[in-house]
DNA sequence: AACATGGTTTAGAGACGACTAAATCATAGG
DNA sequence: CCTATGATTTAGTCGTCTCTAAACCATGTT
């Protein structure tokens, strides 16, 4: 049996180590809210029990084992947000604290029944994708609002999800995934940039909420 | 904040004092699958916050402010079987574990969101009243298979939760909250008794199952 | 009235997960 | 190539919750 507090660390390395990228200490930390001791110490018992290889000053990488335990964990995440805003119509800046609650108490059985209650969803109400019970995501290239390339546009994929205050203002400019998006004014990493979301008003956006929209440009626009 | 295993001590001994009945150590530690040491130590600190009258040796009361919070947690957790039974199919005999969990992780807009999904359910799965937001419980008096007088019978009122087994084999036998049945041979107390179900043929049950089921004994009936 | 018994409390200790402060390491700039 | 800087690890504690073993108390029996 896997503790609570381990499970959400299997989480965070997962959200935090990319493709490429391995998962620091202070980055799963801060992931976290925790100090960088605390992580030190949990990586060295996450890899006697097998579920990470830990480079010491260099952080972790999720073994095959550790990786399939992650995803499970994240997939009832995002299957709780889905039903907690599609079922119960509750509004997805407050879904993330509850979910990360719920994540650790859904058997098996209870976790497929929300999957087919809610058909088999794809994705979390932030656009995450929810991965497959054997663990795959659809991957997907995408480029943060406050470095998309000015002129550009694309899709919003997904929002960053942990910020209830981010969160609600993006929902009320349409930022929502699934929108199309382009930036009119202002170059990359700019303190504010103009963006225009599908058919509304253009709206100077600052820094903070460019960040947390990810978009995915379309393919014949990639830098 | 109080912590989840504070909530489940606080839980443990609402269902545990009747009206009159005071919460015993070992009572409470046996429900929680706890040493009588480790409730004795919890009790102190219960007493402390405020939560429970302690007096040493006897047991535990619960305070007002104690028996608000306790009715809340009793609240969400059978509000959570509810749903778990009526809406995602889930057998009741699994359904206590998982909402000893959720019990946990539900605040009030999503536990209310349940409420109303579910029509202001009145009843658990399993028989126990659901209390209302102010903490307010519908009462019964009721006997169990066990000790009802030979020749009696009634309506099952509730049937005990926390042995999957005994669940799994009282559906089968017809013995859900709501059923008429009658003991027709066997004193009260004995090893084995004979009842009969509603129009099914009759059965003999053994100790574990009779005092498994609390009967609601007709008005006219009452001892 | 004394005592035996069983439940309860205390004493002592360990697992887990968090923190701060101090030491150590990797690495980028000079 | 060396060092300054920032990130990481270690050392030392603490709070929470648990346990076993031993002491203690309330109770009913003799
Ligand atoms: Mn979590
Ligand atoms: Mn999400
Ligand atoms: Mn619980
Ligand atoms: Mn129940």
């Amino acid at each position: 049996m896997i503790s609570q507090t381990m499970e959400d660390y299997l989480a965070a390395i997962y959200r935090v180590e990319g493709p490429t990228h391995r998962a620091t200490t202070g980055a799963v930390a801060r992931r976290l809210g925790v100090s960088a001791a605390s992580a030190s110490a949990m990586f060295h018992k996450m890899a006697d029990s097998g579920l990470v290889r830990y480079r010491e000053y260099l952080g972790v990488t999720l073994t095959a084992s550790g990786r399939l335990q992650a995803t499970q964990i994240v997939r009832r995440h995002r299957l709780a947000e889905r039903f907690l805003t599609d079922m119960l119509g509750i509004g997805w800046e407050r879904v993330d604290k509850v979910a990360d609650q719920m994540e650790h108490a859904l058997p098996e059985e209870v976790t497929e029944s929300f999957a087919r209650v809610l058909g088999d969803a794809a994705r979390c109400p932030h656009g995450y994708p929810i991965p497959s019970t054997s663990g795959e995501v659809a991957v997907r290239e995408t480029v943060s609002l406050a470095e998309l390339a000015t002129g550009g546009g694309g899709q919003v994929a997904w929002v960053s999800e942990d910020d209830p205050v981010v969160l609600a203002t993006l929902a009320r400019r349409g930022l929502v995934p699934g929108a199309e998006v382009h930036v009119l004014v202002g170059a990359p990493g700019a303190k504010r940039r103009v963006v225009q979301v599908e058919g509304r008003a253009a709206v100077s956006l600052q820094m903070g909420l460019l960040q947390a929209v990810a978009v995915e440009v379309a393919m014949d626009a990639r830098p």
